[in-house]
Parts: C-alpha cells; sequence; structure tokens
DNA sequence: GGCTAAGCGAGACGGTACGTCTAGTCTTGGA
DNA sequence: TCCAAGACTAGACGTACCGTCTCGCTTAGCC
C-alpha cells in the first residue's frame, strides 16, 4: 500500500501560504473561475506547485481557503447579542450582515458551491466551514423564538433555516433572478407566513 | 469580420446526434461528471468532434440535452388535471412524480446545475428547459388555491415555488442531509404552514 | 491490452516537423544537451508538447533526426568514386570528408551517444541512421584493398573499420586529448601497420 | 560574493558515506540508471539529501565513487609481475583480467560514459580515477615489449593502447554487436597484426 | 444524371493545465 | 556542529482535453 506521506504543519511557511491565498483570491475574483488553476495560482504566488499540492488537495479548496480568510478578516457580526424583540427585524438584520460580507462575491460563492458538485470533499469542506457556521445565528434566533412562544415548539431550527436560506440559494444558483436586499425580506417574510391563509 | 457560418438543421444526421446524446448519458451516469469530455463522448459516440461543436456549444449542452431528452421518454405527469380539493396533497404528489423522473439520476442534475455556475449559457438552457417547467405546475396548483381563497390572493405563485422549491434544491446541492420522499413532504407542510405560530 | 494508436503519417505537418527540428538543434547546440527539453522544443518551435510525443519517443530521437537532416543537407562524400590507388591517402580522405561535416558538432554527436547509453532505442535509430552510415566508405575501401591484395582476404572489412573508429570515437567519448585532423591521419597509420614490428 | 563553504572532510560520518555508495550502486545496477536520483540514494540509504550534496556534485559522481569502491573490494591484478616472454598472451590476459571485474557491470560502466557527456567534471573524475588507471598495465606491457625490440621504440605506447580500448569501447558504448572474451582476444591480434599485408 | 455544397468520421494541430517527479537550496530539531 | 528529515522554488515530465483545422467520404438538392 503506499503511504501518502503527510507533511508536518509545524514547518509550513506562513509566508507562502498567504501568497498561495491572496493569489488564488486574487485570480478567481478578477479573472473568473475558470481562469483559477493550480498553475496559475503557483505563478501569481512565486511558489512552486508541489507546495500547492502539499497543502490542497485542489484547487477549490484553495480558494475555499482563501475566501474564508478573507471573510474572516471583517469584523463578524454577533445577532445573538443583539437579539431584539423582533422576530422579523432580528431576522433580516443576520442575513443582512451576511449579505453585506458576500454581497460582492457572490459569483465566486456560486462558483464554489458549483466546484462542490464534482468534489466530495470541497462539498464537505464548504459546509462545514462556511454555509452551516453562517446559518447558525439564524438557528439560534430561532430557538430565543421558540422559548418565546412566537415559533412552534416541536418546529426543528435546522428546517426553519433551511425554509429561509433555500429561496436565497435558490436564487444564487438557478434562478435568474435579482438577489438584493429587498429579496431577502421577502425571504423572512414568506418564511415566517407561510403559503396558506389564516383560517 | 467572422461570419460564424451556421449549420443546416435539415441536413443533421438523426443517428449521429442519437449516439452522441446516449454516448453523454452514459458517461455522464457511468464515470461521473469529471469524467465526461467531447473527446470522450466523440469516441464512444463513433463521431468526430466537429460534428458534437457544430450542435451544442459545450460539453454540459450536451449532456443537458441527453437529460432532457431521456426524461421526455418517460409519461409525463399532468398534475393540472389531477388537482383534488386537497392543496396539500397535491402538492406532494406533483413532488412525488417529479422525484421518480429524476431520483435515480440526481448527482448527474446536481453536476449540471454546478456546471452551470459558471457557464452562463448552460444555466440559461439549464433553467428554460428543466428547472422552470419543473415548478409550473406547481406554480398552477398555487394559482388554483388562490382562486379557492386557500391562499392569499396576493401572494407571489412564482415566490411560492420558490419557498417550496429553495429547500430541496438546498439539499441537493449544498446541505449533507438525505433528499427522500419523507423530506417532500415535510417542504410541503412547512411551506404552508410557515414559521410563526397561529396566533 | 493497450493498443497504442498509431499516428497517420500521411497528415504530419511538414511545416511543424521542420520548426521542431531545427528548434531541437538551435537548443542543442546552442545551449547544450542539458537544456534540452521536450518543453523547450515546443516552445520554441511554437508547437504543442503533444506534435512532438506523436511523432518521436524522446528528446534524443528527435535532436538525432535534427542532426542527420543537418547532416543530409551538406553534399555527401562519394569516397568509392574517388578510390585511388593509394590506401592510405583515401582512408584519410574518408575520414576527413566525415570530420569536415561533424567537427563542428562534436559535443552534440557526443551528447547523442551519451543519451542512447539510457535509451536502447535511441541506440538503435543512432547506429542505423548515423554511425553504421558514417563507417561504410571505410569499409568499401577495405574490401577494394582486399580484391587488390593489400590487406588479407580473410579479413573482416567491419573490424578493419572498428580498429580505425575505435580510436577516433575514444577520443570523442573518453580520452581527454585532441581530436583533430592529425590524429585522424595517425589512426589511420596506426591501423594499417599495426603494433609489432615486422619480423 | 558567494564563499562556497568547504566542509571538513575529517568530520564527515563514514557511515553515512557507506550507505551512500551502497545505494547508489544498489540503485544504479538494480533499477538502471535512469531510475537512479539523488533523492532515491538519499531516501535509500537513510540520508539527508544535504548530506550528499556536500560531499559530491553529482549524481555521476556519487556512483562514479561507488563502483569504483566497489571495484577495489576485489583483488587487483598486476600484470607487470606476471609478465611473460608472450606479448599477445599477455595483453590478453590483462583485458581479460579487466573483463573478470566489469563484465557483470557494463551497463553502469557505460551509463556513466553517458553521462559524463554532459558533466565534464564527471568526464574528468572517470578518466582519472577508472579508465587511465586500467590502461595503465597495457601500456606498461608496451614499453616492456618495446625495450625487448618486439614493438617499435618510436611507438607511442598510449596510441598503442587506444588502438586496442578503441574497439573495446567502441563496442560497449556504440556498435551494437556482442563484446565478450573471444572477441577481446581479437582485438589484440587485430592490433598487434594492423590492417595491411606483409610486403 | 452529374455538380456542388453541405454533413460527417477521423484525427492532427497549437495550446493550457494537470498531477508527479527531481534538482538543488534552505530550515528545523535532535544527538 | 553535524546530520536526518523534509519544505521550499523551479521547472520538465508525459497525459488529457480543449476548440480549430484539414482531409476524404458520403449524401442532398439543384441544374
Amino acid at each position: 500500500m503506499q503511504a501518502t506521506r503527510t507533511p508536518d504543519p509545524a514547518r509550513r511557511n506562513p509566508d507562502s501560504t498567504k501568497a498561495i491565498l491572496e493569489a488564488a483570491l486574487a485570480l478567481a475574483r478578477d479573472e473568473g473561475w475558470s481562469k483559477v488553476s493550480i498553475e496559475g495560482i503557483a505563478a501569481r504566488a512565486g511558489v512552486g506547485k508541489r507546495t500547492i499540492y502539499r497543502w490542497w488537495p485542489s484547487k477549490g479548496a484553495v480558494v475555499l481557503d482563501a475566501y474564508v480568510s478573507r471573510l474572516q478578516e471583517a469584523p463578524y457580526m454577533s445577532p445573538e447579542a443583539a437579539a431584539t424583540d423582533d422576530l422579523r427585524a432580528d431576522l433580516v438584520r443576520v442575513l443582512n450582515d451576511t449579505w453585506n460580507m458576500v454581497s460582492d462575491s457572490l459569483p465566486l460563492l456560486a462558483a464554489l458551491i458549483g466546484e462542490a458538485q464534482h468534489d466530495p470533499d470541497l462539498a464537505a469542506r464548504l459546509w462545514e466551514r462556511l454555509i452551516a457556521p453562517s446559518s447558525e445565528p439564524v438557528q439560534a434566533r430561532i430557538r430565543l423564538a421558540q422559548d418565546r412562544g412566537e415559533i412552534a415548539p416541536d418546529a426543528d431550527p435546522f428546517r426553519a433555516a433551511e425554509l429561509i436560506y433555500g429561496q436565497i440559494y435558490l436564487r444564487l444558483l438557478v434562478t435568474p433572478k435579482a438577489l438584493d436586499e429587498g429579496f431577502l425580506e421577502d425571504c423572512v417574510d414568506l418564511s415566517l407566513r407561510g403559503l396558506r391563509v389564516r383560517p
């Protein structure tokens, strides 16, 4: 059996790492996803291809890392602390906070999710590092609403988040219609109200 | 100026077309999306690459055509005709009908949507030929429900369909959780009821 | 079994072939053998690497072809026709003719033979296309001398050529001493006379 | 200016040296020259690449050292002492002694000479450590024969050795014909006799 | 019924990128 | 202080496909 030698993270060169992430992000944003290549990243970062392959399994993983680290430089929302007694407003605010972080890089996000469709490893990383965390504040606010009796106690907060976010990702990935702040508000309203008229 | 010569559809060889679509579908389903290539399709179909490029702009378009033509061989649902006075049951039935058609090819559908993220032309074709039509019966049933006063007359049927389908596509493309018939039912229920408790 | 598809020589692009051979020769002579690479040849020739791999098995084979075709542009010696009744003079003339063709590219010739040491296919090509032909005129003159009784009738002309050329290739490949026209004459003399004094 | 730090031979680790030479020889003989690499030697010897680069300039130099040290483990010929009054027999015996030492490693020897064609430093080492010494006994016996009047006193023993060895190296490096003990005898005979018939 | 203009199978072409390999230099940590 | 270990930049390897092109061949109308 081929013992795939695992490199020693302690000896990883932080300068190279930084250069690679910056190059990956720059390429992905400036030239578009289809122009991103391991070779291109290595050239722009002044780095050997080997170094990229040593630490990342695919270009998708590199760009994901680059994207996540860029997001983490931004000041992060803390929606729990800002929970008011207005459920709708709080949810809208959470979505808007996220929106402000990603609205200038929607194509990149969409490309990452697209790439993940034929890269299960990337799909897992994407879910764990980007998508699941971003939905957590919504779920937290839902749970608070349950405590307050605004939402049925037997409802599943995860499903609630899916109800809200499903519409958003559908627009991002599939529907050729605008995805903007007004739409986010509408998603919250429709999700809270549901389709059926009150009896 | 380069006069892109348009080929004459009348002279198109139906045998080649069939062989190409079959080869594309076989490759995409048997080997996985990443193994699909124009060269591979041409080789398997016993066809010149030129013939593929003459009629399709990209491998995504070929596979989409192949997929659509496979779906159309199946007997199609006619949910309008089958509308009962049970909104929930009708919606579930529509979703289940679609489910029965695509459940054995979800990865292929996901791969197509993934590919569309960096191929706007494919995205448009996908929307028009596959995704929009499949949501139409849901919208139709919603409109009927509006006529019957079960759903608010000012609601947007398109948005209603997004509310339902968003959850489904989210699972298909992003969430690492099961997408099955039970889930489809739950999507209908949650969408009809909404999150907020009845006052 | 893997049927290594054989390309069709009729469809070979002569412009590409020419460009490749010229680039290979230029690189080998200007930059030295160690700087020759398939990639470099392709780049300099403005040609895809695939095109080189399609027609040659190794860079050695390319350079050999390039070298041979350069030699063939030169007017070739016809030592048979020029056979006089002076065996020594004729042999010297044959060696000098060859010398005039290759003296400005001895390092390249040496590099080719060097490369052939770990490339049996190249060794065979080299022998057939370059080395064996170049020794043929010597063998022919030896045979003529046998007919004239100057050389023992049971002597092997091939071995005779080895006796003469062995000294030359030894200098070319191994001995750190001058290889020049005076040396060629000495090789002929020593070979004709032999070591042992006449009784 | 870059002061190439010279390592201190006194501190050289003899275990490492031994392991490197053994690994180099094993690789070169078992896997063939093309599989020899500094990395491979280091890995097989359990040694850092640095240690090899510290003491040798190239992989050719390592393998040459390994080869020479293997030869020196064998009992060496002393042909001078064994000089009889039969010149031919003595020369054949010298060649056969050498033959017995190297006949099982001819490809390795050929590969070393091949490598030397684009490595002048290796060429020099090879000449000094392996090739020149091995021809010395022949030259010595030639000189003795000159003293005894069997060979012309103005003949150059070095050239005489070239006459004999040239044929052998030509077969080793260039000619696709057998190189065996019978051939060695023939080389001696042909060299002593020369081509021209006695008048 | 011959002519000509497609479409077609085939595959060579100039390219880009892949993922692997090795070279030779540099850094770290243990002996 | 030396060394094993191995990460680093650099770049060639040989392969896979891309999208364009050129070849003969068949086949459809149009004269």
